[in-house]
DNA sequence: GTTTATGGATACTGCTACTATCCATCACGA
DNA sequence: TCGTGATGGATAGTAGCAGTATCCATAAAC
């Protein structure tokens, strides 16, 4: 397949694919002359993850970048494959809290975290972002939102276990990269509008007077 | 409070927010002289809730306008302030999957709202997020992600209903309109680091061997 | 009464994610 | 074999976003 068939079935424009083929993000074409390349199955594939991280995620593209330059040297164990993820979808905030709601928003954490059993690496991504999310919430006067943590904690966990033992029972370790990355990027979107579509709902219910209620009747 | 004061409090450039005030994100001070206003504790709030949008959960300028236009006006019943809220932060995105990927996933979605009993508007915002979301995951082969569809629908139902409920429980309309963005934006990026934690942790004792699974024993 | 800060307007900047143009080849039908 | 169009690679240009920087007439503070 040539540029502009992998072009057309993939719905991505010719100079695109070119940006990408320059930044990395997808692997160069088969040469057979100085100046012809074949493209694949494999690079279609690729140019429809780039595409769904990219217009579904929002994930900026140097990110992307980093996501396949894992799925390349999937050699790495799956606790690897899912912290490198982590890392490209976490951005890096400068926070602009207070040091005292952060102090308490850091114990609020480190609480949950202990009183789950949890385990994780004091430089886990995702720790910042909680810690500052909930020192926002504090500094913004709305801490009682915190109050859910555990609910939400509970929730969470419960399908996590059921995610993460789906991926590993996928056949090849390309798989399984691809659907580390797949699962926990998508897998967010997916969770994000499921939960507007249960706030739509339950609104709808408790305001317009809507007869049965979305937990069935 | 003077614009040096406000800067000073909020840790936002005085530049910064003399470009806020332009676009209308921040309301303009009242105006002493022709050339002097003061500020108050709302724009302090207001500057900081600016803030957590904009840095914490990444939205864009443009809709932060939005979304603080609907705060000064906040006659509007509950569940539109939701709705304002939720178009607020759902990107217009262009679909790049097949038609027959789209449908099957409509269908999908389709028969999900039925079974919970939900009602969604056919234009409500996130039903497109979650149908390209779906749709996606057809085309790039790993569909099987959505045999958890119900399973994160039950989890997702339990804790909004909890959060709706905490929301409308404040007292003035101001709180309960400020409750929502806060709510269904910071609530937003605060569940999805708690799922990455809970992979995190997860992946940690399947893989490292840890004695204690997250779920306790 | 001089130094500093302010409000308002306008212009400029850095970054991101592409697009556009150019050109020397290369493929392929007439 | 010739000519037209596509290709790979390089380089330059663009639009939009989120601020920054500068200027200036006026007001505040000491």
């Amino acid at each position: 397949m040539r540029i502009a068939e992998l072009s057309r079935q993939s719905g991505v424009p010719v100079p695109t694919i070119k940006y990408y083929l320059r930044e990395n993000l997808l692997p160069p074409g088969e040469l057979s002359s100085p100046n012809q390349a074949r493209y694949g199955e494999h690079h279609l594939r690729r140019l429809r993850l780039i595409r769904a991280l990219v217009d579904l995620a929002q994930i900026p593209i140097a990110q992307v970048k980093e996501i396949v330059a894992g799925l390349d040297s999937p050699t790495l164990p799956l606790h690897d494959q899912i912290g490198r993820a982590h890392r490209a979808i976490t951005p890096t905030r400068n926070l602009t809290t207070t040091p005292e709601a952060h102090t308490a928003a850091s114990r609020q954490v480190d609480d949950l975290i202990r009183s789950r059993g949890w385990t994780i690496e004091p430089d886990a991504p995702a720790l910042t972002t909680l810690v500052d999310t909930i020192a926002a919430m504090h500094t913004l006067d709305h801490d009682y939102l915190t109050t859910f943590l555990d609910t939400y904690a509970d929730a969470v966990e419960k399908f996590t276990t059921l995610e993460i033992t789906a991926v590993t029972s996928r056949q090849t370790p390309d798989q399984i990269a691809e659907s580390v990355v797949i699962g926990t990027i998508l897998g967010e979107t997916l969770i994000s509008s499921l939960r507007l579509l249960a706030q739509e709902s339950i609104s709808a219910h408790l305001w317009t007077g809507h007869p049965a209620g979305p937990a069935g009747d």
